[in-house]
DNA sequence: ATTATGAGAAACCAATTGGTTGCGTGTATA
DNA sequence: TATACACGCAACCAATTGGTTTCTCATAAT
C-alpha cells in the first residue's frame, strides 16, 4: 500500500474531489453527485486520500464530512521547489541574454 | 496511455530519474546504475517521462543523454498554487489570533 | 571485418488500480 | 417500532503498471 501525496494526487478523480471541497466541507453522497461513477468507487478515492492526511473527517450523525487540509499538500510544493528554482534561473538568463542584445 | 505529469511524478523512482538529471543529463545506462532494476525498467520510466515532456534526449552517436526539461513542472506548481494560497491564509490567520492573545 | 556495447521494442508476468455489486450497521424519519 | 437512508467494508473483475527476459539494430572498438 503507496499511500504517498504523490500517488494520490495522480488520479484526476482525485483532485476533482480535492478541488470540490477546498470550497467547502462535503460528504461522500454528495461528491458522488459529481462524477459519472458510483458513491464506493468515490469513497475509495476518499480513503486513500483520507490514509495520506490531504483529507480529514468530521462526523455529523450518520453523515461523514470531508475536509481539505491544504497543508499536506507542501510536501509536494516542497519537492518541486528546487525544480522551480531551475526553471526561474532560465528564465532569468534568458532576460540577461535579451539585455544584451539590445545593448548591441 | 495516461501521460500527464502528475501520474509521471507519482513513481518514486521516476522522480529519483528527475533529481539525478537534474544535476546533469545521463544515459540509461547510467541511470539504471543507481537503482536495483535492470535499463529496459529505467527506459521505461525514461519513456514516461520523455512523453509527458519532463524530459528531453539528445543522442550522442550510439548514447542517448536524458536531460530535464524542469518548466514542465509547472503545471504542478499551478495546481498547488491555489492550495498555497490556503495554508498560507490559515498560517496568518494563527498569526493574528496570537497577536490578539498576547495583547489581553 | 569482427566483436562488443548502448539502447529501443516486444512478449510476457505478477501486483496494483479503479471500478463494480452486494451486504451490514448505525442514524434519522414516518 | 418500522422504514429509509448514509456509510464503510468485502468480494470480485478488467485494465494498467512496473518489472523481467529476449531480440534486433546501430555505433564504437579491436
Amino acid at each position: 500500500m503507496r499511500r504517498d501525496v504523490f500517488q494520490a494526487i495522480a488520479d484526476p478523480t482525485r483532485r476533482a474531489i480535492l478541488t470540490l471541497i477546498s470550497v467547502h466541507a462535503m460528504t461522500p453522497n454528495a461528491l458522488a453527485d459529481h462524477f459519472d461513477s458510483t458513491r464506493q468507487a468515490v469513497s475509495k478515492h476518499i480513503k486513500i486520500l483520507v490514509e495520506c492526511e490531504l483529507v480529514s473527517q468530521e462526523y455529523s450523525g450518520r453523515e461523514i464530512y470531508y475536509h481539505l487540509n491544504p497543508k499536506k499538500m507542501k510536501v509536494v510544493a516542497d519537492w518541486i521547489e528546487p525544480f522551480r528554482k531551475m526553471w526561474e534561473s532560465r528564465f532569468a538568463k534568458l532576460d540577461t541574454l535579451l539585455e544584451k542584445m539590445k545593448k548591441k
